[in-house]
This record gives structure tokens, C-alpha cells and sequence, in this order.
DNA sequence: AGCACGCCGACT
DNA sequence: GTCGGCGTGCTC
């Protein structure tokens, strides 16, 4: 008698027994998919264990079909998937799943032809003769947008040559089309795009040229690091740092994590690109762990004004950026007005000194409530709002954080007559070729926009930005906000046209993100990360943040007490428990919990034990993980 | 996650 | 009377 342990798409933590009857016998491997019958229905599973002998317990059910004949996972895409498993918190049925994202009645075949079975076997004994390749991980540090081609496309012809796959990954979807242009040109084998909005049927024969060899290049958004290439030669990661790559649904991994343990477990080599990389990769470059490369010319630098906003009139824009804006319109061009998106977490500013009130627990500025309350959204840390600065003594505190609106209007009354075109939100910016259509035709005199707005392709008509409120971005309350910050105006130096201009207006002019621009770049990260390790953030370790809601008050209060307890007992450090920013959403109230993590893999495990069965002892409440999140709010 | 079971309120 | 709301429990 023979049984199979297989992975459901289910957020179990458990593997399901399945009978084979003899049938299927000699036709099951591990990583194919079979249909089993579940409670009434049907379910795709994917075999991970095949075992002969008794049964290990009754009651256990025949498999219905085995739906691939050669399997779709191999051993070391399995393995990685385990890994995923093990540090994102979720189940290995689940991440299958993302591997596999196909309905059931798509059937993966062989195609009907014989050359790409033989093709596949051989591919499997080549493997095991394969010699040790360099599975290394560089990391290329562009000096404009589009360097990063070049020096890739010389490795791609490089795997051409070996007859090994490309997987090119990129942020968005819209950056997609504009390589495959380029690429087209340059590259002579089978290319194919790949992104979620393609059509099922479309995705499916793509990733099924892609699964069965067939296409050499293959250029997507981050689902494509999971496509099982058989002969995969090079992942590339366009713009690491960008944080699209994470995904706020389970399994909440980042491609940039995987891309790099995927290069380790299937021994090939990575690149990762980034102008202004995460702060995270830069330390593992200067760890030594990482390659750094220099890719492209020497960057072009505008020149830099900081404004002063402690000496100027309480006006949103200063009289240096009003005359430049002034002489820009009469010279026909088109100036930006950078501002954060529309203000929802409020800060409090001493406009004497310029800092802001921060939590002296996490460094990061306290959030103004309502009723003369400021709040730290990490550790819960509150105080009433002091009368003096307790930086300076200065008395003159303003809240901050609004504005957007008021922008547009107070530009509307500086220059009459203009076409002002605002544009922050995600609706409007797709596609960006509207704007820049607009842009070549001359009929925007001044561009206001938020971070949506920072793309190449608008920032290279752009000669004059001005950051209206660079304080909105220093002091946002978030670890990252500093370096977010540094990213932005490193991608604006980078991406305007030449002999371009940035005046940055802020209370706070003597700031390192502002002194780290130009030349000394080395510098913000240094003091970023000295500033890190002092306060034990990332990337000294990583954050797990544990949320809890449930419609009883009471109930979410005292699961938070719980586990405050037996995260003690395991001493593991954390900060919080605290109410979400959002403390009720959709009737229900929210708690949330920072882990600080030094080794995940060791650590969930022990997790996994304490606190999951309390979790599943908690029918009422829901619970999420979310293991290295990108957003701290 | 689904899906069934079961226990309470407001309907032709 | 019963239709349907959603809290609870289970899945080889």
C-alpha cells in the first residue's frame, strides 16, 4: 500500500494523507498535482511526500486523478518553497499556489510533443553533471534610469549563448513595455512579457513557454520570480528598493528576498539594480556579502538651494522658488512642485528650531491626535503636547501635515492664467504617456504632484522642481522615512533634464538626508546606519508585525496582554502591544505588535509554537503576519 | 480559506 | 411556522 502527503491552498500548517490506489501506482512523483476529494468537493494538491507501507491512520481517501505527468515543481523550486514557507508565515499549500496560479481545468500537458519530454529528461541528467556555477549576487549601481541595460544585455547574450533563460523583473507593469522595446532591438531569441493583467489564457501560454524552455527572455512584475524555468541562467531585479515588490496579500514575501535565495538554491547568479538602493542592500554591499558595480556615466547633479523656511514669511512658497518659477514659465518650461500626498498623519513642528517632536523610545516624530495629544504609533509611547520646544525651548509649535489643495490654490492666485495640472492619485497617473503626451504638446505651464509624479519618463521634461515642504517626508512616522527621503531626491537629481534646478524648502536645513545629496552619498548611508544600529532597527533585524481585530474590545485587549506574556517567556524583544492608526476598522477594533527578529528562520519556529496555538485557541479574532513589512502605519 | 451546521430575529 | 443572518468548528 503506498500513501501521499500532499500541500492544499489552505492557511493550514499541515500537510493532507491521501490514498494511492493502484492505478496511479508508478505514475506519482513528488511535485506533480493530483485532484482529492476535500469535505464535498474537489481540491488540487501537489504531492510533497510519497510513502510506502501501512497506513498511518484510517479513514483516509483515494487521490481522484494525478493531473501532471511530469511534475511541475522540481526539488529545488519545492525547497524554495519551503524556505518561503518558514520565513513569511504562511502555508507551503498557499505559496504553491502563487507558484502554480492557474484554475484547476488548466491542464498542464506536455504539449503533445515528445522533443519537449526528452528535452526535459535530459535536462535532468545534464544537471547533475553540471559544474558549481557562480551563483553571486551583484548589485549595480545605476547612475540614471536606464543604465542598468547595457551591462545587462551582455549577460543575457552571454546565457543566450549557453542556451540558458533570463528572467528580467521590474517594479510595474508600465515599465515592462518600454525594456521590451529596447529589448527587442537588441535581443535575438524568444522574449515574452509577463504581468497579472493579461488575460488567464494569455498568462498561461506564456508561462508555459516559459516552463517548457521554450523562450530564452522572459520580462515581468515580481510573480515571475516563481515561473519554473528549466533552464534558468540569471535573475535580474530591476530597482530593488521599490516597494512594490513586497505583497500585501499572503504570501506577503518581497521578490527582491526571493529572487536572491532562489539565485542561492538554484546556483546562478542575480543582479540587482537601484539608483538610490535600500538601505538594507547598501549594507550588505559594504558587508561584503554583495558585489557592488558602478553602472553607467558619472550622474548629473542639479543644483541644489535649500530654503530656510525658519526665516521666510509663513507663505507655502518662498520668493526664491517664486522668481525661479517665474523665469521658468517665461522661458516656456514646465516647473514641478513636489508636495507628500494629502497629510493624514499630522506632526508637530517647532518652527523656531525646526524638529519635530519625537517619541524618545523609537526616534520617530510622535503623531498629532486630537485634544492636545501627540502619539507614538510603534510603542504606544503618549504625552500631552508641551508648551516649549523641548529641543530649543521655542514656543512656537505648529501642527503639520495638510495642504495639498491649498497648493494648487495658492499657485492658481501667484501665477493667473497658467494651466496648473495636479496630478496624485493612482487613477490619474496611468498611463503616464497622457502626461507626458501633455508635456510634448505644451499644454501644462506648471506640474503639482506627489510621489506618483517622480518617474522618469515626466521627470525628463522637467527642469526646475520644487520640494514645497521637504519636513512632510523627514518627518513622516516611519523608521524609513529618512531614507525614503534621500531615495526621492536622488531620483529627482537623477531624472531631470540636464542643467536642471532643485529648490528644497524646509525648517529643518542643516538635515543629513539634505547634506547627503550631490557627492557625498556614502555619507547619508553611513550616518543612516550608524543611526539604525543605535536604535536596533533594520537591517540589525528584522520586524514581524503581529495584527489582531475582532468585534470585542475586551477580547483584543487581553489577547495583546497574552501575548506580551509569553513573548517574555521566549524573550523575544518587541514594541507595542498598541492600537492600530486605524484603531476600528469596519467595526472592528485593531491591535498590533512589533517583533524584532535576528534570525527568522530559528525564530519563527519557536513563534509557531507559543504564540500560534494561542492564535488558533482565538476563533473570534482575526490574525496576520507580516514579516519584514515595508509600511510601518 | 471555504463550507456546513446551528442557533436566534423578522418576514409572506 | 421558515428564511437567512453570522458565530463556530473542521478539513486527510
Amino acid at each position: 500500500m503506498s500513501y501521499i502527503r500532499i500541500a492544499l491552498n489552505l492557511p493550514l500548517d499541515q500537510l493532507f494523507t491521501y490514498q494511492v490506489s493502484p492505478e496511479f501506482k508508478g505514475e506519482i512523483e513528488i511535485g506533480q498535482r493530483v485532484l482529492v476529494p476535500f469535505r464535498n468537493r474537489k481540491k488540487v494538491g501537489v504531492v510533497i511526500e510519497i510513502t510506502k507501507g501501512k497506513l498511518p491512520q484510517k479513514n483516509i481517501r483515494e487521490i481522484i486523478q494525478v493531473i501532471d505527468e511530469i511534475p511541475v515543481f522540481s526539488q529545488t523550486l519545492l525547497k524554495l518553497a519551503y524556505w518561503i514557507k518558514d520565513y513569511y508565515f504562511c502555508s507551503l499549500g498557499q505559496i504553491l499556489y502563487t507558484f502554480y496560479p492557474f484554475p484547476y481545468p488548466l491542464k498542464l500537458v506536455n504539449g503533445g510533443s515528445k522533443s519537449l519530454l526528452s528535452f526535459y529528461s535530459e535536462k535532468r541528467k545534464s544537471e547533475k553533471t553540471k559544474d558549481k556555477e557562480d551563483h553571486s549576487i551583484f548589485f549595480l549601481k545605476k547612475s540614471d534610469a536606464k543604465s542598468s541595460i547595457g551591462f545587462c544585455l551582455d549577460r543575457i547574450k552571454d546565457c543566450q549563448e549557453q542556451g540558458k533563460q533570463v528572467a528580467w523583473i521590474v517594479p510595474e507593469v508600465n515599465q515592462i513595455f518600454s525594456l521590451e522595446e529596447i529589448l527587442k532591438k537588441e535581443y535575438s531569441g524568444e522574449m515574452v512579457t509577463f504581468y497579472s493583467r493579461l488575460s488567464g489564457r494569455q498568462r498561461y501560454d506564456r508561462w508555459s513557454k516559459m516552463r517548457w524552455g521554450e523562450v530564452g527572455l522572459a520580462v515581468g512584475t515580481r510573480s515571475l520570480v516563481f515561473t519554473p524555468f528549466p533552464f534558468l541562467g540569471l535573475l535580474i531585479l530591476e530597482d530593488e528598493e521599490n516597494p512594490a515588490y513586497k505583497q500585501k496579500e499572503v504570501p506577503r514575501y518581497n521578490a527582491r528576498e526571493i529572487v536572491t535565495k532562489r539565485g542561492e538554491v538554484e546556483d546562478f547568479p542575480v543582479i540587482l539594480t537601484s539608483q538610490s538602493p535600500s538601505l538594507e542592500s547598501w549594507f550588505k554591499i559594504d558587508q561584503g556579502q554583495w558585489r557592488g558595480l558602478l553602472g553607467g556615466k558619472k550622474s548629473k547633479t542639479p543644483r541644489i538651494s535649500l530654503i530656510d523656511l525658519r526665516q521666510e514669511k509663513r507663505q507655502m512658497l518662498s520668493e526664491l522658488l517664486k522668481r525661479k518659477i517665474s523665469s521658468c514659465l517665461q522661458k516656456n518650461q514646465v516647473p514641478l512642485l513636489f508636495l507628500k500626498h494629502r497629510g493624514y498623519a499630522k506632526f508637530l513642528l517647532c518652527r523656531d528650531c525646526g524638529e519635530v517632536i519625537r517619541c524618545p523610545n523609537c526616534n520617530i516624530g510622535l503623531t498629532f491626535h486630537l485634544k492636545n495629544l501627540l502619539r507614538c504609533h510603534y510603542c504606544n509611547y503618549q504625552i500631552n503636547v508641551p508648551q516649549y520646544c523641548p529641543a530649543c525651548g521655542g514656543r512656537w509649535l505648529s501642527p503639520m501635515g495638510t495642504g495639498t489643495q491649498r497648493l494648487e490654490r495658492e499657485v492658481h492666485r501667484q501665477f493667473p492664467g497658467t494651466v496648473i495640472q495636479r496630478i496624485d492619485s493612482d487613477k490619474e497617473i496611468f498611463p503616464i504617456s497622457r502626461w507626458v503626451e501633455k508635456l510634448r504638446r505644451k499644454e501644462i505651464n506648471i506640474l503639482i504632484g506627489t510621489r506618483l509624479v517622480i518617474k522618469e519618463e515626466i521627470l525628463s521634461w522637467i527642469s526646475l522642481t520644487g520640494v514645497v515642504l521637504m519636513d512632510s517626508l523627514l518627518n513622516l512616522p516611519d523608521f524609513r522615512a529618512t531614507e525614503r527621503a534621500f531615495q526621492l531626491l536622488i531620483r529627482i537629481c537623477r531624472g531631470m533634464n540636464k542643467e536642471s534646478e532643485l529648490i528644497i524648502q524646509t525648517f529643518n536645513p542643516t538635515h543629513y538626508v539634505l547634506r547627503g545629496l550631490g557627492e557625498k552619498q556614502e555619507q547619508f548611508y553611513l550616518q543612516e546606519t550608524q543611526i539604525r544600529r543605535e536604535l536596533n532597527y533594520p537591517p540589525f533585524i528584522h520586524w514581524e508585525r503581529i495584527l489582531w481585530e475582532g468585534k470585542d474590545r475586551e477580547k483584543v485587549n487581553q489577547v495583546g496582554e497574552e501575548m506580551e506574556r509569553r513573548l517574555r517567556e521566549i524573550k523575544t524583544e518587541f514594541l507595542g502591544p498598541s492600537p492600530c492608526p486605524f484603531p476600528k476598522l469596519r467595526g472592528k477594533y485593531r491591535s498590533q505588535l512589533m517583533l524584532k527578529i535576528k534570525d527568522p528562520l530559528r525564530e519563527n519556529k519557536i513563534l509557531r509554537q507559543r504564540i500560534g496555538s494561542l492564535l488558533s485557541s482565538l476563533s473570534n479574532l482575526r490574525v496576520t503576519i507580516d514579516v519584514d513589512p515595508l509600511n510601518m502605519l
